[in-house]
DNA sequence: TTTGATACACACTTTTTGGTAGGTACTTGA
DNA sequence: TCAAGTACCTACCAAAAAGTGTGTATCAAA
């Protein structure tokens, strides 16, 4: 996404180890800072960008963009662009997107129980 | 655990969202690039670091025993060292890690279906 | 005519993560 | 006496992630 060293050491392990190892293969697809608020806030329905942007307050306009691109570029949302002005896009998750909800919630039980 | 400036905004928005956020919360606890494999070692009972090492050739003692570490302040596993020399030290998860394998293998079974 | 809303793009800097390469202490076996 | 094995520790550097600030086009309302 944004200026990768392929032939560095960093990024051979990294896909030793997303090759190699199922749990840090999908930890690497949604376990960033803003994927889970992302992800999340479409559990819920179809959400336009600037609903996004409103729904997550912290998250900067270029870290939102960098992971709804990196979402799309992984199938698990889409995003339908309506070509009219002012623009309209809509973002969407995909069924990929959808079938991280077990994972999501064993997730969150796990959290519960050990967080404050 | 190195060198973190706790006044960054960095450091402000992964507070910020650790806490608000289940889902990033244990994000940040296991989904580095290699506190899976390390988890994923215990899971099949105590090891001493030089197995842990055998078994995760790739990653380099510095990182081994930073993940060890962290994985030790933040309870998922615990670290038993023999009073001998040479030294002999054990790992093993505690409750808590152990309390991580449903997440795992809901994790495992996304990945299965959506990785090559 | 300026402002605001829409959904971005891009250059730049700060902060964090990960990797390299050395060293520690102590003992046993060759 | 010299190497090898044990489980680390430390300083340094490269690379990646995250954050800041500005700019884009188009239209409508004030």
């Amino acid at each position: 996404m944004a200026n990768v060293k392929e032939s560095s050491t960093n990024q051979m392990n990294k896909r030793l180890v997303t090759t190699k190892c199922p749990v840090t293969f999908i930890a690497y697809k949604m376990g960033n800072r803003w994927k889970p608020l992302v992800i999340r806030q479409l559990f819920s329905g179809t959400m336009r960008y600037g609903e996004l942007k409103r729904a997550v307050p912290a998250i900067s306009e270029k870290m939102l963009i960098q992971t709804l691109k990196e979402l799309e570029a992984d199938g698990i949302i889409s995003r339908k662009a309506m070509p009219i002005i002012p623009p309209h896009v809509e973002y969407n998750l995909t069924e990929c997107g959808r079938d991280l909800e077990p994972v999501i919630s064993e997730m969150v039980k796990w959290s519960l129980k050990y967080n404050v």
